[in-house]
DNA sequence: CTAGGGTTAG
């Protein structure tokens, strides 16, 4: 017979049994040996009930917290000896989210039976439900009774809640901290750190960027025995991220890994923003390949979302997917979701984002949140029909995120985009307090509408103290953001004036450097006619990106500098500055375009796939049969649309085509591209106009009146030709037949003279253009007042004697008034720049820069 | 009794 032999009993728990699991973090072997310590009792002091607490705290145990509060009442060992058990259970109270309980707790406690610890507590539960204006009220009363020292605990708690009140408070109450931590030592060599971080982050909430960097400079030595704390590190990198100054950000990066200091997840995920803010690939790469080494790096989900978001924002979309990917099922989190929807939604991949928008609850159950919201806005914008955009926005109403303010500007940014104004200004006056994207998005939509005069107004209210009852500062300063979406507003309206002051702003704020900032000027400049500006613009910018280098490219282009703006792409190319892109491409196309360089263009085209790996789109094709149509090699330019593919999208070839036709007076391959625009596009007008053009140069007038009727019996309008330019940086709208303007009877009188003085010295009027069938003497007339020759009257009239002369108009510049500005420029002295939809004709003593290629 | 992180606008 075996005799089995009893297991050995366990030796009963003790009080010191209860601490070591506690400090060990084993909560649950530390309650399950209470509870067998509750049965004999005698071992339940008030040694063995703080760790229990502790563990109980730890756990969120409200019951086993209750419970042991109850054993201590019963033993009277509340507050007795010492204070430490009431103390654990304040705290353990306020963590299993009963703050009513432990508030209770604390006021039945006699204040002569408090100790520092007990305040402390207290101050900690107030701050772990923000509650942080109580939360300084208890460290008042802990002040008041004199016999408390402030310790680190206290400091940090306190200056936690400093950091999140309102107003100038925070900062007023965070500096008297920081004084009073001087004073006292807590930033000396030697202590522990936690003070020091605490006061960082104080700053970096409160968004004083330069004085956590002042603090760091000046006291980090004394905190940096091995290279310092990974924390304080990472509270550096994240606060300059957040402040916008990622450059800074990198080199803090850089120095933590030449200190030794091993970065953790922490570091990565908050240097990640940068690296895709900045455009760093090389460095968000280094950091995925160290990620990858260590397992555990990979398994965090704010590493991964940071990682997608960062090859989002470094046009790799795809490497982003695969990151996505990479990440099991149950581990992607929130996070996740909301960074590759928001990667897609960002690089313009609307459907993918809405795909993944529709899965992420319907197949991961997981509940959208404000963020998710606010990146498949965008998306939703520029997709569907207008009900699925306000289905989108019930949604958002029904599920309670209408008040929040990212959904709310993402809504505002919506209602923009379509146009609808009104709805976007309504909703932006519901927001409360606004932020800088609040003030951003509505002026960038007063931009894009075309409401420049409002956008500025937006500007200059933005930085008035708020007249509203909000208790929250909402004063914003504009940002590179604000900066960058006015320029393109005062290139659109060819505002040098307007432009030269925000670039004042710019380099008096530090964001001339900004890469956004920089291209936007030198967009800016080139399109308001100042090669020379845009030009030093981008010689001074730091770092340069695909768009910078597209828009100069561009600029040389459109000022007829094609050879130029070809070098400049050669440049580009050999530099690894920026890789071409399809843009790039686009750019030094068109630019061989206006300069006639047909066989560089054909060239280039011929390349780009091979060397650059820009396959042809559409838009490229369109580029190639423009550089050979205004070339007059018309049957070259039919044969590359006949080789595009079917399903291609050919409008832009063919009407680049029937303008090549109308240039080289080609009726019969003209009336072929016209014919086919008028399937694809039956209502756009500039079609037709074209080829009445063609017939009216070839003297086919019955048939340019035909085309006429059917336009009108079509009811297709011509848009309204419309010219303008800056005096005195105000701007002087101009159209035809049109008398709106204050000064207009003087600017007629002007032209009238104008024109008597120009035929007595030899002008012919080229009538070819004017498409209304009445008489040559009548066809003049109506020439004379075309709406860029009124703005150059009126900038002979008004502008500074000597001073050039910069129009711009919203279509192409006809061929009379080209002609005209050539003649006037020479007979009146001055130089005229007229700028049109795709370029600059500069007009100097009669003759233009284009060489009247055009 | 204490500190640090991602995903938004252009």
């Amino acid at each position: 017979m075996a005799a089995t032999v009893a297991p050995p009993a366990a030796p009963p728990p003790t009080s010191a049994t209860i601490r070591s699991l506690t400090a060990a973090g084993n909560h649950g072997a530390a309650l399950r040996a209470l509870s067998s310590l509750s049965a004999s009792s005698a071992q339940l002091d008030h040694f063995a009930l703080p760790p229990a607490i502790k563990s109980a705290a730890a756990l969120r145990d409200g019951r086993a917290a209750r419970a042991l509060h109850a054993a201590a009442l019963r033993r009277a060992l509340i507050h007795r000896p010492t204070p430490a058990v009431g103390n654990a259970l304040l705290t353990a109270y306020a963590r299993c989210g009963d703050l009513d309980a432990a508030l209770t707790l604390f006021a039945a406690t006699p204040p002569e039976l408090r100790d520092a610890v007990s305040y402390n507590s207290l101050i900690s539960a107030l701050c772990l439900f923000r509650q942080w204006e109580r939360a300084l009220d208890a460290l008042r009363g802990m002040l008041a009774e004199a016999r408390h020292d402030v310790s680190s605990f206290t400091l940090v708690s306190v200056l936690l809640a400093c950091s999140h009140l309102a107003g100038d408070d925070g900062r007023r109450l965070g500096r008297e901290a920081h004084a009073f931590a001087l004073k006292h030592g807590f930033l000396d060599e030697g202590r522990e750190r936690f003070p020091f971080n605490a006061l960082l982050s104080m700053y970096a909430r409160l968004g004083l960027v330069d004085d956590a960097q002042s603090l760091f400079r000046t006291t980090a030595a004394a905190f940096s025995p091995g290279g310092g704390d990974v924390v304080t590190w990472n509270t550096m990198i994240s606060l300059l991220v957040q402040g916008g100054r990622c450059a800074e950000a990198v080199e803090v990066l850089y120095d933590m890994v030449a200190l030794g200091v091993r970065p953790d997840g922490v570091t990565f995920a908050s240097a990640l923003p940068a690296c895709s803010r900045l455009e760093m690939l090389a460095l968000g790469r280094e950091i995925h390949a160290v990620v990858l080494k260590d397992g555990d790096l990979a398994a965090n989900s704010f590493v991964a979302s940071a990682l997608v978001d960062m090859y989002a924002g470094n046009e790799r979309v795809g490497n982003a997917r695969r990151v996505f990917d990479m990440v099991p099922e149950p581990g992607r989190q929130l996070g996740m979701w909301n960074a590759m929807i928001c990667g897609y939604a960002q690089a313009g991949m609307d459907a993918e984002a809405l795909q993944l928008f529709a899965r992420m609850e319907a197949e991961a159950g997981c509940a959208p949140s404000e963020t998710t919201m606010s990146g498949v806005l965008p998306a939703c914008a520029r997709s569907e029909g207008l009900a699925g955009k306000e289905a989108m926005h019930g949604y958002v109403v029904k599920r309670g995120m209408a008040g929040n303010r990212f959904v709310q500007n993402a809504l505002m940014d919506m209602y923009a985009r379509l146009g609808e104004m009104d709805v976007a200004r309504r909703i932006f006056a519901m927001i409360d307090p606004r932020d800088i994207v609040s003030w951003n998005t509505l002026i960038t939509g007063c931009v894009v509408q075309g409401h420049v005069a409002e956008a500025f107004q937006l500007v200059t209210e933005m930085q008035l103290p708020s007249s509203s009852s909000s208790t929250e500062d909402e004063r914003c300063m504009p940002n590179n953001i604000t900066l960058m979406t006015l320029l393109p507003g005062c290139a659109a309206q060819a505002a040098p004036a307007r432009g030269k002051e925000i670039h004042g702003y710019a380099v008096r704020h530090a964001l001339e450097s900004d890469i956004a900032v920089g291209s936007a000027l030198v967009d800016m400049y080139a399109k308001c006619g100042c090669l020379a500006a845009s030009r030093a613009v981008f010689d001074r910018l730091p770092r340069r990106n695909v768009i910078t280098w597209n828009v100069l490219i561009m600029a040389y282009g459109m000022h007829g500098l094609g050879g130029d703006a070809v070098a400049l792409f050669d440049q580009m190319a050999a530099g690894g500055e920026a890789t071409p892109n399809e843009v790039t491409f686009i750019a030094a196309l068109a630019a061989c375009s206006h300069s006639g360089l047909v066989d560089r263009g054909l060239e280039l085209f011929r390349g780009m796939e091979r060397d650059h790996g820009v396959k042809p789109t559409p838009d490229l094709h369109a580029c190639v049969v423009d550089v050979l149509g205004r070339a007059g090699r018309l049957d070259e330019a039919y044969n590359i649309i006949t080789s595009m593919e079917p399903g291609e999208h050919q409008v832009s070839a063919w009407s680049s085509l029937l303008g090549g036709c109308r240039l080289h007076r080609n009726v019969e391959l003209g009336e072929i591209a016209a014919g086919r625009l008028f399937e694809l596009e039956p209502d756009e007008a500039s079609h037709y106009v074209l080829l009445c053009n063609i017939y009216s140069a070839a003297g086919m007038w019955e048939k340019s009146v035909a085309v006429r009727a059917r336009m009108r019996r079509q009811g297709v309008a011509k848009e309204p030709g419309c010219s303008w330019i800056e005096v005195d940086g105000a701007i002087h709208r101009f159209m035809a037949g049109e008398s709106a303007h204050p000064a207009s009877a003087e600017v007629h009188a002007h032209m009238d003279a104008l024109w008597e003085r120009m035929r007595r010295e030899g002008y012919a009027p080229d009538t070819s253009c004017v498409l209304h069938d009445v008489g040559e003497a009548e066809k003049a007339g109506m020439l004379r007042y075309h709406s860029e020759k009124l703005a150059i009257a009126f900038g002979l009239l008004r502008a500074p004697a000597g001073a050039a002369i910069r129009v711009a108009k919203n279509l192409r510049v006809c061929n009379d008034c080209h002609e005209a500005a050539k003649f006037m420029s020479k007979m009146v002295g001055r130089e005229i720049v007229l700028r049109d939809v795709r370029r600059f004709h500069h007009f100097r003593d009669g003759s233009c820069s284009c060489g009247d290629y055009w």
